[in-house]
DNA sequence: CATGAATGAGACTTCATTCAT
DNA sequence: TATGAATGAAGTCTCATTCAT
């Protein structure tokens, strides 16, 4: 009996994992609910037992994830360690992210974060605070004299957040999957590019 | 004939800029064909008379831009200024042509990425070529010992086009417009910030 | 070209009157959309380009029927023959629009009332409406002593209204078709009944 | 084994209970069977283990109430009261029945009687009893020379049932409760109005 | 070119019912 | 008895596309 809890397979985390890949796969809005269920292997209704819309299946997944960057952002922040550090952090949670669930990022970086629009603003509200943190680093190393004050901190948060973006944007079209030596590479090319253009 | 070609208000054009209107307005998957029918005071059937489908609207409107972005980096490339000013030249046009039409600006950021995925790979390529003329002259520039050689121009471009396209997006989901000064001076941000990192 | 604008099929009333076929047959909760389609010999999607829904359906119908209704009863009033008469004509006009269609009496009696809870509270408005002109016969024969004063209008209407509405619910519900001998001895039975109820 | 029967809580009684106040509040075909699970304060399956399926809950009202309903006025006939007064007893009956569960009648008049349509023919034939029980009480009273002989039983019957329901239909769908008052009033009004219309 | 009625496949969502525990 | 997760058929509504005029 105890066993069984242990055992037991959650359905609403099937659920949500097959969500993953069929968004990754054929886009939400080209996906058929039913697609989900099958790619889970349970029941059409079951969905709708667990969520209450197709959108909320994406809400939690973005959501889910998002929290955890927001945390990770913040515990690197937290740290003594000098600027450059922090983001590097940083790019590496991001650039591991995609490592551990490639599809997972893809949903969030091209369903969710671009169609923050049609959604309802609270996930723009979240997508911002990821921006509103870096840019407190960026203030933080302007304060300290590392970085220099002539580039905005609401800027270079945007640079920064925008050249990772584009790398995972890059690595999702690719037809190939991207090497373990490219995902170490592209953290120090980031930080090395960005922090070079930020440091006095 | 030649004043009725004058005279005749261009109903294609009609569509196609009522089409920006309301991708910008309500995203492309939620609008209706008969939204942009509306928008333009066309009759629906109309729409299909110049349009075979309503990704081939989004498709055209796509492509005429980029297009002529294409142009307007091979243009920047083809000068024989220093790398830096060709790089704001490029980040000079994307900035402009914001301000010249946001709405556009919107659809072919949001709607088109998120389309390339559901797409045909024809638009995957297009964007493509961007990263690549613009890898071209980083490219160039190492070889002329202008930038070191540590960054690859791949990334190089693509740390280039995400910053840009990051700070579009965030104006683009902002609630005010964006003022002329602001304007200005992210185009000099972008370029003094990367083209740092990127120089000897 | 002028003959087709008076032959032309309105589609919009084909749809309605096949409603009223497939409702009375099927109920409304039981049919389906479909059905309506079918038995108008039209396509699914047209019923929602003339409705917005099942729900409008069966408004419209009710409300066309009821304010034709309404109209019958104020003309019966603004005659100047004495009360029973009156009432007379109500019942005569209510067992011929039996007689004329059935199926859209049972639709009206049976749907409509039925979901006059569910429904919005606008029906009900409409269908207090009626009772409220028969009461204000009844009050205006009492005021010029014909009627007794003992029983309230409102009572007297509900009393009449009450008894056709049940002799018409048996029609309904038997199986075979009432004659018109009977409709005929119903209207004066009706009318001997309750007149003689409420006459001094 | 007697305490346990008396102590436990009869959840069939619970089930039933609760159906009629969500019958009566949303609607046969609008509710869920898990709003009566809910409104019971039972699992959702617990229904099922009593009842075979939600239609049999509503008949299991209906045949309960309207058994209760057909032995009053058996009762009432069976008395050696003159058939006035058998009518008044009738009348108060089902009166005093809204009284005590006004949400109960509202179901069987609103969600049965006039759904008789859709559901099987027995609820027909039981509710035709009715009628034909008040009718040959009004037969008696024509052979005894007390009422008339235009006016058929059926017909009589038919009157006094409608306006009984037409009364009790106003009070359902009111906003606010019905006083006592009126509710005693109504049972006079009722049979004072029409076996004065059927006596001689 | 222009119109908008007509078509019908398809998607989401609901919910009665079953079943394993 | 009691629970509530699981099932899947069915229905409403949407909307891209076609077509007759």
């Amino acid at each position: 009996m105890a066993s069984t809890g242990a055992a037991a397979i959650d359905k609403r985390r099937l659920i949500l994992d097959a969500a993953v890949r069929v968004f990754a796969r054929q886009g939400f809005h080209t996906c058929r609910v039913s697609d989900i269920a099958d790619e889970a292997g349970v029941a059409y209704g079951l969905v709708y037992h667990y969520f209450s819309s197709k959108d909320e299946i994406l809400d939690t997944l973005f959501l889910e994830r998002w929290d955890v960057m927001l945390a990770a952002i913040a515990q690197a922040d937290a740290s003594r360690r000098p600027p450059r550090e922090k983001l590097y952090a940083i790019a590496a949670f991001i650039v591991d992210s995609y490592r551990h669930d490639p599809e997972l990022m893809k949903v969030i970086i091209v369903e969710v974060t671009r169609a923050a629009n049609t959604f309802g603003r609270t996930h723009l509200q979240k997508i911002r605070q990821a921006y509103q943190q870096i840019a407190a680093i960026v203030a933080r190393a302007q304060a300290a004299g590392i970085f220099r004050e002539e580039i905005t901190p609401e800027f270079a948060a945007q640079a920064f957040y925008g050249s990772i973006e584009q790398v995972l944007t890059g690595w999702i079209f690719e037809r190939e999957p991207v090497g373990h030596e490219e995902l170490e590479r592209a953290k120090t090319l980031i930080v090395e590019t960005i922090c070079r253009g930020l440091e006095r």
